[in-house]
DNA sequence: ACAGCCATGTAACTTGTTACATGATTTT
DNA sequence: AAAATCATGTAACAAGTTACATGGCTGT
């Protein structure tokens, strides 16, 4: 829903051609989400068939512009007035990755951990550099291409120390026994058997 | 791709069928993830579609067993031991809502940052609640899911850091004059007609 | 008898995404 | 003249997701 809603957001500034758009949305951006252009116009598409926008066949050269609709306007104000809520747990990748990770024998997790937290940590190096060598904002779309970095330097943080302390937990949980990959409960069993409850003895 | 191989991974324990994996795949995510079942069966197919996981009309009474194939077998293996690479700038909703509402005028965005620091504030109490009421793990699937839960909690404190720095760029920014919000940029200048920038008044 | 879980599936739809086709205009 | 950019689109696909249909078996 995010690309979708950019795109309305601009559209909201006033008509566009497609074209025009996405130069609008990549220098908003600074190119951190490069667009396809073919996207922008499925996007469109579906922006009309919903009623957010509507097409204007304008000129007679071909040039299409796009408008945005009482109803997209409306879209606009809900999502930059609302915040963006996180269901559940987010489907994240990587934690998925790990948790199941955790539950299969066979698995060597400090080396999943590791080999996560050594290319987390070079992406944060190659972050800063290029936080670094950027000049103050003199306009909002500098600005919006800090903010970007910056957001990916704090997820890459917060990544890394989730990895740390999920490592700590690990060893911990490791020491005090217990905690043992689970097999497939009862593979086959079912069928008249009752199997029940699975889990760990 | 991470639901996929999740069940992939899983099936890469022993043969399932459809019910008794996605009972495993909750089990395991301690349920963050609520998964359809549904949704199994069209991940299944697509698996096997891909030749990751083969088809075994087994028994006479309906039941169907999937098995995991030597191809399925390293992608899993490549799965778990290459690290999760996060391309450009992660298409995060708030991210990117945020970029490009700093390039938008009449658009308050110290209110949208403070609606979200509310929202994520809120997320990470009752996070904090669950992992406080939660036990020490005694098994892997009460790890993962303590895991996910740090996750989470990580995730959301990450957000709510960069609010609060993104705020304080922002008022710098605003404080040392410079950035103003972007105007469409030549809407139309070409074409003959110029139709001027649209835009807030 | 009826509720509820076990079990299998299908059809449809969403957003995101890319590869390709087509042609006009502009720049080099 | 060739290369690049402007400009519009289509067809196709991926992954995720849900709503629905169907039926057997189990416990109350």
């Amino acid at each position: 829903m995010s690309v979708r809603l950019g795109l309305l957001a601009i559209l909201n500034q006033g008509p566009c051609y497609g074209y025009q758009l996405r130069r609008e949305f990549d220098r908003r951006t600074g190119s951190a989400w490069p667009m396809n252009i073919g996207q922008v116009y499925t996007t469109l598409d579906r922006l009309v068939r919903d009623r957010y926008a509507s097409r204007m066949e304008s000129d007679g050269d071909g040039q299409v512009t796009y408008a945005i609709t009482d109803q997209g306007r409306s879209e606009v104000d809900t999502w930059l007035s609302s915040p963006v809520v996180r269901e559940g747990a987010s489907r994240d990748e990587l934690v998925m990755k790990l948790a199941i990770a955790v539950t299969l024998p066979g698995v060597d997790i400090a080396r999943v951990i590791q080999a996560q937290r050594t290319a987390t940590l070079q992406l944060l190096q190659s972050l800063t550099r290029v936080k670094n060598s950027t000049t103050d904002p003199t306009s909002a779309d500098e600005l919006a291409w800090l903010l970007t970095i910056d957001a990916m330097i704090f997820a890459a943080e917060g990544e890394v120390r989730w990895l740390d302390h999920s490592e700590a937990r690990l060893v911990r949980a490791v020491a005090e026994g217990g905690v043992e990959p689970l097999p497939l409960s009862g593979s086959k069993v079912r069928r008249g058997r009752p199997v029940k409850a699975a889990a760990n003895e």
